[in-house]
RNA sequence: GGGCCGGUAGCUCAGCUGGUAGAGCAACGGACUUUUAAUCCGUAGGUCGCAGGUUCGAAUCCUGCCCGGCUCACCA
């Protein structure tokens, strides 16, 4: 079609041939698989140092020959012998390979002639040092295992286009390796989370991504259409009410892991997919939830930061972990900030509506009395909230799955965990009276038909579990790409999603191109 | 959705007071058996995001659109 070649398909196309080439001699340029006995990071952790000042000719480097894989991202070729590096998922080390020592034919032909960088190779050979003291293999055998045929990043720069970063992320994680040390990081995190539970007699369970209604959480749900049953049905927006059935039935410890969905915006802090945790514990409340959140900080902190590390950095602030967590009460922190007392937080509609206005809160005429405290709560309060601090006792009307307070009929057992500003974690002592969890739906459906789209869907079958009979129970949810954002100091969400949510390429010069316009 | 910033070679970036494009790396050819951002000689590579407009002339100015980043709003 078109005449003109980009560089980028000249370099293809020569490659294309290389992996012709490759077969007459023998090879297979996507070869099945190469047996190894070790890993690069494995060789230069037990060799890659070598003390200052120490005389390399007593340094002992062991005789055996070692094999590893893995792609090749440098290389430096003087004449009949050539420098190179090896990238495999644990790190990189530099290969030596000689003409004399691999034979002329392979050196010239192959080598030289047909190996890349980007070209994925085997290779086996002993270990010796160089002159600059870098440890490295000398190559006595090289396997072509996989030909690419695309020209990689820059080696120096890396790839810097976060759009690029994005949309291909496998480049990205070949060439950044403080990327892949961050998504190493958190499978990390979650591996530690399952631990963490499972060695508290927690069970992991899995309930529907796919539910006829969406509730659980206040949000707008993603709506798909379930062929074989010809309903229309929600992706959840949290997995809160099947957990709880399984109380009902019976598990006294489970927990979820996985995506929740929230058709909303997208933002450096959303994602409409995001990854959360939520664990239900029977007879317990959310004092010992606050106790075991502080637990399972410590528990992570010693994993992903080192034993005993309490103290992390998060963009230029330090965060401090110490036990006991700092512990401020919704309504008395917010009567501080505003200046109205507690009572007149809960009641006084006109003084609320006041101060909302004067804080500059958007269409606070439009918002219910609670939404409006709410809204001044996060305006005023949660920023200002940097080290970790438990916010407890909500007010009842903005928490509709949670459990009246003890002594003061208005508020409810539940905190959020602030840091940095950032809700980390949610959670209460369950309500579990069917009568009272009925007439707080029917709450929700009253504001909903004011016109709040985010109010609570009223779920009947949960009312009819709840009748069976929930023991007490007390569950906390956290949203695990904040953590992970939290302990990778990265500041964008999508810097810890492998594959953030993009708006689709138009690929122009194919017809689909001329369709997709046409079509709008 | 609003505001600000950006999109130039495969990658990282110059060029932007209008005169039709440059560097480094990568690629290709050659020299080089301890280099390490290897070096040296040579070659090739671009519908300057897309579409219009102004102009003798547009990567550069104007308008619209597409894509992205940050930010505000909503949420976790």
């Amino acid at each position: 079609m078109a005449e003109e070649k980009s560089l980028e398909q000249k370099i293809i196309e020569q490659r294309k041939e290389k992996v012709e080439k490759l077969k007459e001699l023998g090879f297979e340029p996507y070869a099945y698989k190469y047996e190894v006995n070790t890993k690069a990071g494995e060789l230069l952790e037990k060799f890659g140092r070598h003390k200052e000042g120490e005389e390399r000719e007593k340094e002992t480097l062991p005789e055996e020959e070692f094999s590893l894989a893995g792609r090749i991202v440098s290389m430096r070729i003087m004449g009949k012998a050539a420098f190179f590096h090896i990238q495999d998922e644990s790190g990189r080390i530099q290969c030596y390979i000689r003409r004399d020592a691999v034979g002329e034919e392979f050196y010239n032909k192959v080598f030289k002639k047909l190996i890349d960088i980007g070209d994925i190779v085997g290779v086996k050979g002993k270990l010796f040092r160089t002159r600059t003291g870098e440890l490295t293999l000398e190559v006595s055998e090289m396997v072509p295992l996989t030909k690419s045929l695309r020209p990689l990043p820059e080696k120096w720069h890396g790839l810097k286009d976060t759009e690029k970063r994005y949309r291909q992320r496998y480049l990205d994680l070949i060439v950044n390796p403080e990327v892949r040390e961050v998504f190493r990081t958190r499978s990390l995190i979650i591996k530690k989370i399952r631990e963490f539970l499972d060695s508290r007699g927690f069970i992991e369970v899995e309930t529907p991504v796919l539910q006829p209604i969406a509730s659980g959480a206040a949000a707008k749900p993603f709506i798909t259409h379930y062929n074989a049953l010809d309903i229309d049905v929600y992706l959840r927006i949290a997995p809160e009410l099947y957990l709880k059935r399984l109380l009902v039935g019976g598990f006294e410890r489970v927990y979820e892991l996985g995506k929740n969905f929230r058709n909303e915006g997208i933002s450096t802090r959303h994602n409409p997919e995001f990854t959360m945790i939520e664990w239900y514990m029977a007879y317990a409340d959310y004092e010992d939830l606050m106790e075991m959140t502080e637990e399972l900080f410590e528990f992570l902190l010693d994993s992903v930061f080192g034993k005993g590390v309490r103290e992390i950095e998060y963009q230029g602030t330090k965060i401090s972990f110490k036990r006991p967590f700092r512990r401020i009460s919704y309504l008395g922190e917010l009567s501080k900030k505003t200046g109205l007392t507690e009572d007149e937080l809960l009641h006084d509609e006109e003084k609320v509506l006041k101060k909302a206005k004067e804080v500059g809160i958007e269409k606070a005429e439009e918002l219910s009395h609670f939404k409006r405290v709410q809204e001044l709560f996060e305006a005023l309060v949660e920023p200002e909230l940097i080290q970790p601090t438990f916010v407890v006792d909500f007010p009842k009307a903005i928490s509709p799955l949670a459990k009246e307070k003890r002594g003061n009929p208005e508020l409810v057992e539940r905190f959020e965990l602030i840091i940095f500003g950032r809700e980390v974690a949610n959670a209460y002592t369950e309500l579990n009276n069917p009568a009272e969890q009925e007439e707080r739906f029917k709450q929700q459906l009253e504001e909903r038909a004011k016109g709040d789209e985010e109010a609570m869907e009223y779920d009947a079958d949960f009312i009819t579990a709840l009748e069976y009979g929930m023991p007490p129970t007390a569950g906390e949810g956290i949203g695990i790409d904040r953590l992970v954002m939290l302990f990778t100091n990265k500041d964008s969400i999508r810097e810890v999603l492998l594959f953030p949510q993009l708006r689709p390429e138009k690929r122009c010069g194919e017809e689909i191109c001329q369709l997709e316009s046409e079509g709008e």
